[in-house]
This record gives structure tokens, C-alpha cells and sequence, in this order.
DNA sequence: AGTGCGGCCTGTCCGC
DNA sequence: TGCGGACAGGCCGCAC
């Protein structure tokens, strides 16, 4: 399930590959993603050069002259680089056809993600317009946790897993930074001091760099974009690990269920 | 405005 | 061994 490290290992990975290449063909042999992805894609992109690939939240925006293409991975969904030729599987919904005989391809079996094309100007898309900070950057620390918290009775996972609040800390990683932070997945996120909100805003950069670092956390399906698992599985130390001992105090490992989510954590080192 | 939840989708896993 | 059903999960969009 791509999150944050996931997408930028994406990005890392198709960015040399991409830069600087024309667009050959827009091949949509499947085009019922979350959203349908638009006739506009194919249309425009075809026959323009991709300048730059970036990544705003779990967005990746490939630049292409005036419009950039849109692509949201969801839950399943992955980038690959493969010979154009490549036949394609029965997830593998969408291909840019490079002008190198490669093709970037999009495969997506549960469909959760999806593509946009827009000529305006991409992080003022609706769907990226709202967005809170990015979590590696310097906006996002805890002095802005502590002033978004106010005194909302939402439990903090909840909290940091809203996209206004902070960008890219979904499931996995909202488990294990709240385990680094000391601080109970439960607990209200008006109701948490200054002080702990700095180890929280630590804990989360923490997590998403190391995770990075590893290529991301591979669970079930994710593959990157040279079709390798992520390493980070083994450095998660509650997620998924319910009824396991914790590495610090070795308490078993508790799983609840907040918003439909399950959460992880370590009932005597978080408070 | 903040909060909660339905819905989208399919591969995997569990229990019978 | 086969089968049905629960589950997983990002996140928009809607209802309260």
C-alpha cells in the first residue's frame, strides 16, 4: 500500500528514466480508475517532452511543457519502466509509450488511484489545493501539530492521518511514529502538549526518512519501480505486530480499531 | 467547522 | 479441497 516513502521511491525510480523524453503514445486500455482518467491525458500528452517529475503529498505530477499529468497511486497501484513491448498484464491499465521504445506503465488492480491531466498550474488542482505541509519539510513541525490541534477531541491518530493536518502519514507510519513519540494513538489531539508534539513531528520525519532510506515498507503487494520490494517491513516495531512483544519494554503489542483503521500500539511505552 | 462514515475495488486469508 | 465472506486500505464526498 504505497504511502509517502513508497511514492517518493516511485518517483526516484522513474525520474531518470523520464526526464527529458518525449511522449510517444498514451495507450488507456482501461480507463475506470477512481475517477475515470480523462480522454485529455492521451490527447495532450502525446507528443510532449516530460520536463520534470515531482511529487506533492502521494501525488506524482509528470511536467510536461504547460500541463501536467496527475497520477495518485491509491492503494494498490505502482510505475513501472518496461520495454514498450512488454505485453501487458491484466492490471495494467495505462502506458506512456516513450520515445526510447520504453513505456512508463500504470498497473492498478484494485483501481483506487487515479490520473488527472491539467494545463493551470497542478498543486492549485482541487485535489491538492487543501493539502497541510509536507512532512519532511520545514513547515511541518510541532508548533503547527500543537496550533491544528487546538482543543479538537479527535484521537491524535486520526489527527495525524488527516491530510490537512500533515501530508503522507497514512496507516502504517501514523502506528510507528505515535510508538517513537511515546504518545497513545487515543489519546485527544487538543490534549497533548507542545513538548510532545515536537517528539511527534520528530518521530514522523524520523519514520518517513529512514523508510525512504530503505525503499519503503513492502506489505502484500507493493513492488517499486524496478518491481523490488521495500525493506522497511522489518524496522516497523508495532504495525501489524498485534499480540507480539514490544522491542522496549515487552509488553504484547495491542491492536484497536479507530475510523474504521486499526491501530498498533505498545499500552505501557505509549501514554 | 469538525467529525464520522459510505463507497470504490480485488487479492488474500480464514473458517467451514 | 473448494467456497463464501471478511478484511485490507487512501481518501473523496456527503450527512450531521
Amino acid at each position: 500500500m504505497p504511502e509517502l516513502p513508497e511514492v517518493e521511491t516511485t518517483r526516484r525510480g522513474i525520474e531518470p528514466h523520464l526526464v527529458g523524453r518525449g511522449v510517444a503514445e498514451v495507450w488507456v486500455r482501461d480507463a475506470r480508475l477512481r475517477w475515470p482518467v480523462p480522454d485529455a491525458l492521451a490527447d495532450e500528452l502525446a507528443g510532449r517532452r516530460i520536463d520534470q517529475v515531482q511529487r506533492r503529498a502521494k501525488y506524482l505530477l509528470l511536467r510536461a511543457g504547460d500541463g501536467t499529468a496527475i497520477v495518485h497511486l491509491g492503494m494498490s497501484g505502482s510505475l513501472r519502466i518496461l520495454d514498450a513491448d512488454e505485453p501487458p498484464g491484466q492490471h495494467d491499465h495505462v502506458d506512456l509509450v516513450l520515445d526510447d521504445g520504453r513505456c512508463l506503465r500504470f498497473r492498478d488492480p484494485r483501481r483506487f488511484g487515479s490520473m488527472h491531466w491539467t494545463r493551470r498550474d497542478p498543486l492549485e488542482h482541487k485535489l491538492l489545493r487543501e493539502l497541510g505541509p509536507e512532512p519532511l519539510g520545514a513547515l511541518f513541525n510541532g508548533g503547527w501539530l500543537h496550533a491544528r490541534a487546538g482543543r479538537r477531541k479527535v484521537a491524535v491518530k486520526q489527527f495525524l492521518m488527516n491530510s490537512h493536518t500533515v501530508v503522507g502519514v497514512g496507516n502504517i507510519y501514523a502506528s510507528e511514529a505515535l510508538h517513537r513519540a511515546g504518545i497513545d494513538p487515543r489519546r485527544a489531539a487538543g490534549r497533548i502538549s507542545a513538548v510532545r508534539y515536537e517528539r511527534l513531528a520528530a518521530a514522523v520525519k524520523e519514520t518517513l526518512t529512514e523508510a525512504i532510506a530503505a525503499g519503503g515498507t513492502t506489505l502484500r503487494d507493493f513492488l517499486g519501480s524496478d518491481g523490488n520490494p521495500g525493506y522497511f517491513r522489518q524496522e516497523l516495531l508495532v504495525y501489524d505486530r498485534a499480540g507480539a512483544p514490544c522491542e522496549t519494554c515487552g509488553r504484547a503489542i495491542e491492536r484497536i480499531v479507530q475510523g474504521a483503521r486499526a491501530s498498533y500500539f505498545c499500552p505501557s511505552c505509549q501514554r
